[in-house]
DNA sequence: GTCGTTGATGTTATGATATAACAATGGAGT
DNA sequence: ACTCCATTGTTATATCATAACATCAACGAC
């Protein structure tokens, strides 16, 4: 389970290049990352951390686009759609994805204090979700898991 | 895992024991099961399903309980502190807990169609997570583990 | 006993999250 | 050039949740 966490690292390397795999996505599979839907994942990716709708809307209205709620959820939409993004249930707020490319049910460590996420790939609760879902019959569309809690530099603060 | 599924069963009885052993559980740990949060508590087990709160305080206006928000919020907060009742993240809805007593990470199929909801014990995502987590130095609270998609029934409806 | 504390409830108002519905635009293919 | 259809713009509204403060009843201290 590799886990990308609450460690330092090269930002804008990281959006660079999850930029350009998800235009390269894109291309591949006939969906199209406009402008307004580009900017959602910069955004996302820049700040690194759960964002509700509202958030990503004041950035958009700063910089002229659209300010309706409607244009903050279509990009949402579309990002968590194709994989680009992840919805976090227990802060009903969006996060860029952090494992583009591997199709994966992912697994979150959420920082209620900073609103901070780590992703982590899981294979373990589809199994045994998955496993209880098949004796019982029903047909998994998508699976929510998430550990709500405080990071280490939450923890030292408090 | 043992699940509560999507079966039929003896709702009166399972209702009349669960209060039971919710009124002994506060009992001994000096909770106060108000008429207010026994009839929350009553309903979400009747029901045997996801419900808003807001469905909750529609009942209770039914009743001549209290009508405003913050009621349903007061009784369902209670509930799950207490342990008696689940928030479903996926639904923003809430649910009586199907194993009272048993210390225990929830795990949920959750049909998006009925709100139907089995609840499943879950030790698996505990362990990788929690592993994870105290990898990362990662203070856990709380859990959710929840499978989203339909139930027998409903896929045979669709 | 009565006083003060505490926790529960009642009530108003508001904040936060999300979607319905329809109009306008603009590019892709013919 | 035209049509189709996805995208975007916009208004309005639905849905979920909490802040803040008043009231009231239970209970222990004195």
């Amino acid at each position: 389970m590799a886990a990308i966490g609450f460690d330092p690292h090269d930002h804008s390397a990281c959006i660079s290049s999850t930029l350009r795999q998800a235009e390269t996505y894109c291309a591949e599979h006939k969906l199209k990352l406009t402008p307004i839907r580009r900017r959602a994942l910069e955004i996302l990716l820049a700040e690194h951390r759960a964002l509700g709708a509202y958030d990503l809307l004041s950035h958009f209205a700063a910089e002229g686009l659209g300010s309706a709620p409607p244009v903050a959820y279509r990009a949402l939409d579309f990002l968590t759609s194709a994989g680009f993004a992840h919805k976090i249930e227990g802060l009903n707020a969006y996060i860029a994805c952090a494992h583009l490319g591997s199709d994966h049910a992912p697994a979150f460590l959420i920082c209620t204090a900073c609103k901070s996420v780590a992703e982590a790939e899981t294979e373990a609760s589809d199994g045994r979700l998955g496993a209880a879902a098949r004796a019982a019959g029903f047909q998994i569309d998508r699976i929510v898991v998430e550990a709500l809690g405080l990071c280490p530099t939450c923890q030292d603060a408090a």
